[in-house]
RNA sequence: CGCGGGGUGGAGCAGUCUGGUAGCUCAUCGGGCUCAUAACCCGAAGGUCGUCGGUUCAAAUCCGGCCCCCGCAA
């Protein structure tokens, strides 16, 4: 099948790599242009134009995609169907009207649960022990379009975005083949949204970052795990910023006020919440520094049993 | 030239402002205590202080170049 690929970040990738290694004629991939990032403010490319460029591709990176330059692209290319997966930008009516088979889309939640930017990261803050792979049809509306497969799995107690991102991305990008493959043989019949339950998955920020810690133990640990790596959630420690990279649960209670430090030592750093319950800041990563264990953190900043931790200001 | 933090024995830090014997906690090794121990006590080994150059009687410390790491911002 003649197939247009849009997506720009890693997640993307092993969703472009299964339809070029499932044989399909992948005649073009859109990708967010090349943004200057990080210290030096240097150019980056996207994850995913790195990959079609390795395999040969032409690639399109159109800053606009309603000022007509898109569309002139695509209608040269004429596509059976165009497939999406975490692209970052609108797709005009015009564009989403042009292929036979039309556009779909990869996306990580169970629609119409976690419309939005991060579902994968929103499932895991909110505690969710299951979530999954919606591939569906794109409409105008913010991941609106109807449900043409979906794929669960269960979200581990230890389990953090990262390693949840690349099971996802897996996933969709198995069963973004499957759906194309059932799609060219008209075996796939469309189910609309119910909008009673929806719930959104907005971006990150960092505003996110500080810990609570009068919320629960498990609310905290999902924090760590939802927000990692960035913006991670955040606690001050000994005075200074550290992300908090990873948490567990130590299973016991205590009467301790929700922040009292009960362990800084060799051995561990633990921390009363506000439920009782304990937990335990197994790696953390101080301003300016590498991650490091936490004890490892103790060493050059003693923290005296019974001190209080506060939400960072 | 976007803003800022940092590179000191294996790990995490102090010392740099106010140049002049390399410090702390932990790990490691040896010995001791103990029924025993990841606990405790005693002792030891281990560092060209990122790198190149400059100033100086003397540089981890002051000056300049370069390399690398990290946070913010985007």
């Amino acid at each position: 099948m003649r197939i247009v690929f849009m997506g720009t970040p890693d997640f993307a990738v092993p969703s472009l790599k299964a339809l070029v290694e499932a044989g399909h004629q992948v005649q073009g991939v859109f990708t967010q242009p090349d943004k200057p990032k990080n210290r030096g403010m240097r150019l980056q490319p996207p994850p995913v134009k790195e990959y079609a460029l390795s395999v040969g591709l032409p690639v399109y990176q159109p800053a606009k995609m309603r000022n007509g330059e898109a569309l002139g692209i695509l209608r040269e290319l004429n596509p059976d169907l165009i497939a999406v997966a975490a692209y970052g930008k609108i797709l005009p009516v015009d564009i989403l009207e042009l292929p036979r088979l039309g556009c779909v889309n990869v996306h990580s939640s169970l629609l119409p649960k976690y419309r939005g930017a991060a579902p994968i990261n929103w499932a895991i803050l909110n505690g969710e022990d299951e979530t999954g792979i919606t591939i569906m049809y794109m409409a105008e509306g913010m991941d609106t379009g109807d449900i043409l497969a979906q794929a669960k799995t269960p979200i581990g107690i230890e389990e953090d975005a990262p390693q949840l991102f690349s099971r996802l991305a897996e996933m969709g990008a198995e069963l973004l083949v499957e759906t194309v493959a059932a799609l060219e043989a008209g075996a796939v019949k469309p189910v609309p949204q119910d909008e009673s339950r929806t719930t959104r998955a907005p971006m990150l920020s960092r505003e996110l970052s500080p810990m609570d810690w009068t919320r629960t133990a498990r609310q905290l640990h999902d924090q760590v795990r939802g927000l990692c790596p960035w913006p991670a959630a955040t606690a001050v420690l000994d005075g200074i910023r550290c992300k908090i990279l990873r948490t567990a649960i130590s299973g016991e209670t205590t009467a301790k006020a929700a922040g009292t430090v009960l362990q800084a030592d060799k051995k561990g750093l633990r921390a009363a919440c506000g439920d009782g319950g304990v937990l335990e800041i197994l790696e953390l990563q101080p301003d300016g520094k590498k991650a490091m264990a936490a004890p490892a953190f103790l060493l050059g900043h003693p923290i005296p049993v019974g001190t209080i931790l506060t939400k960072q200001e």
